[in-house]
DNA sequence: CAGATTTGGTAAAGCGGTTTACTAGGAGAT
DNA sequence: ATCTCCTAGTAAACCGCTTTACCAAATCTG
């Protein structure tokens, strides 16, 4: 590989001369930048990143920290950070964390080690206080999708307590009553807040809360939990937290023989990707993947150019009324 | 941040003694261990990764090139080599490249610039040369899912043509006759052995090969071939090339009407997770994703370590028998 | 007890850029 | 003719770590 010295060489100036010229730091006549342009194509010279970055101290690579890459949800929000950032010429250096914590304080690490520049960090985990202090202090983080109390990192989440709402609306609209949450885990922001959203709108209606379950978001945790509803008796609805969940809830509910949504009605979080394709096609709350992704790396990018961001943004979420759902069989009083 | 010269003048000791007890490359007496162990911790000192990776030339990174970070199989590869490659020190940059050549062109370049030490490529094009061009000359690439004609790296493999084979004869042993086929991307290598797969089985049993419609690995590929058939007069059942494409087929059948396995037996190719959820679970060939990342990462540690690796390396499929498949209701004679 | 070997280090030259501080030479102003 | 300013660069320090080559003192060997 040709080095900045070599193309000096050959262009008949100084290193600095180069480096300079290469970085738009410096107007040379003509002919002098005529000679180093063609000294690198001659040389097909290419910086030695390694060494740019020893120098400059900065890697034009962000990290990504997610909860788990091959969950659809995650992987379309990594795609779009992916693409989004490498338009903005940084690299994107992906960690799935399994809800591991030590994994996620080892890609902290990475940013303390200067090895990226700024991180997005994704967890699904409730934090007993530990990430939190892992990340004090650090500054370019933008935390995304859950929370991290105690963290002082701007942070991106949806209208959490609107999706249920809405969810719980659109089923007491279709006449149920007992409506049941299934949820993910105790502790977790959005958990609590998805909570929030079913509990207001049945308190709207003046309807007590069903059964509430609260686990895991997964589809194990669905099928656990349909399990304890097929034994305590069924409610008329019920209201998942993700749609790993509704996943987990309609096999189970199929394996004993229940029909979605001839006997119960469903409805996941979400809208990952197959949401629509299952059997019955899922109603879901939609959250903005896309829109998230793009505006968590354009927080990040301003915070890598000295700007300020604002502590929390919230988008807003969309149900998505499919199949899953139908009016109830009970007549409305 | 305390630099490897902060840690040697508080225990009083050279740079380079520091540097080399750090990296265990010279033994030294215990107080003096204790001395700059001591130091290292009071300063929480951590090396520069930069630095270091200038000094050694080696980044301790590999890439990891894939076509869509947002597919599920393509996901659960990534998590799978990220995954071990955490465990082996090595961080991952994952590219997502949307089937996009400079993409795919930018991210050796990062293995040229030498910003990673390695790199497993997937690609899902098919290549007029230029990838194999500038694959040429790489070391520590390996190649997985899909080949690049004419380059010269170790590449994975699943067993594309018993795949298809398997497929058929299954719909065959079920009484199908008219058997199609819809394919991927034609003179792709995958799509070519598939084809191949399907042919072979049709000719054992004496039959002539159905409608053949190549086109996109998509869902949307799907939904057109499936309209072209309608219109053409269906066969008893399809093999589709992958899980996308019979998603795609699935819904368009399904508006049209025609019950799958009802009317028509389908098959899929990956068993990408959804597959057994979606309406009817889908009969399809299961590639071992978990399997391929981790050879692809282990052959690439042997590449990055100077070891050889076999040319080519071939994983078996497995067909998985779900319910888009049903006996041919026209009797077998 | 001289010479050889081992022990326990050190000095300094990289790695390949960036950047600050500085200067030789010519043009313009007075 | 002198002073100032601008142009077109350069020299050298620096980023933080690794590594080669070397050396002084202590220990062993014959």
């Amino acid at each position: 590989m040709a080095t900045l010295t070599d193309v000096a060489r050959r262009a008949g100036v100084s290193p600095a001369a180069v480096s300079r010229h290469l970085n738009g730091r410096i107007t040379l006549p003509p002919q002098t930048r005529a000679r180093i342009d063609a000294a690198v194509a001659e040389l097909n010279y290419k910086p030695n990143l390694l060494a740019k970055r020893l120098s400059t101290g900065r890697t034009e690579a962000i990290g990504l920290v997610t909860p788990e890459i091959d969950n659809p949800f995650f992987g379309e929000l990594a795609a779009i950070i992916e693409e989004a950032a490498a338009d903005a010429g940084y690299a994107v250096y992906i960690t799935s964390t399994r809800g591991d914590l030590s994994r996620e304080i080892t890609a902290l690490g990475r940013l303390r080690e200067r090895h990226v520049d700024g991180l997005i960090l994704m967890t699904n985990r409730p934090d007993d206080g530990a990430l939190a202090k892992a990340l004090s202090g650090l500054s370019n983080v933008v935390i995304v999708d859950e929370d991290v109390p105690g963290a002082a990192q701007p942070r991106i989440f949806v209208e959490n307590s609107a999706g249920t709402r809405l969810a719980t609306e659109h089923l007491i609209s279709l006449g149920h009553r007992r409506i049941a949450m299934v949820g993910g885990p105790p502790g977790l922001m959005s958990v609590t807040e998805r909570q929030a959203g079913w509990e207001a709108a049945l308190a709207a209606a003046g309807l007590p809360p069903g059964p509430r379950l609260l686990g895991t978001y997964t589809r194990a945790h669905g099928r656990a939990a349909a399990e304890q509803l097929l034994a305590e008796g069924l409610p008329d609805a019920i209201v998942a937290c993700a749609d790993d969940i509704a996943l987990g809830l309609l096999e189970a509910l199929r394996e004993a023989g229940v029909s979605v949504p001839g006997d119960i009605a469903l409805t996941g979080f979400d809208d990952m990707r197959y949401a629509a394709l299952i059997d019955p096609p899922l109603t879901t709350v939609r959250q903005p993947a896309a829109q998230m992704g793009r505006l968590a790396l354009a927080h990040l990018l301003t915070l890598l150019s000295g700007g300020e961001v604002a502590p929390v943004t919230r988008l807003p979420v969309t149900l998505i009324p499919r199949s899953s759902t139908a009016p109830s069989k009970v007549p409305t009083p």
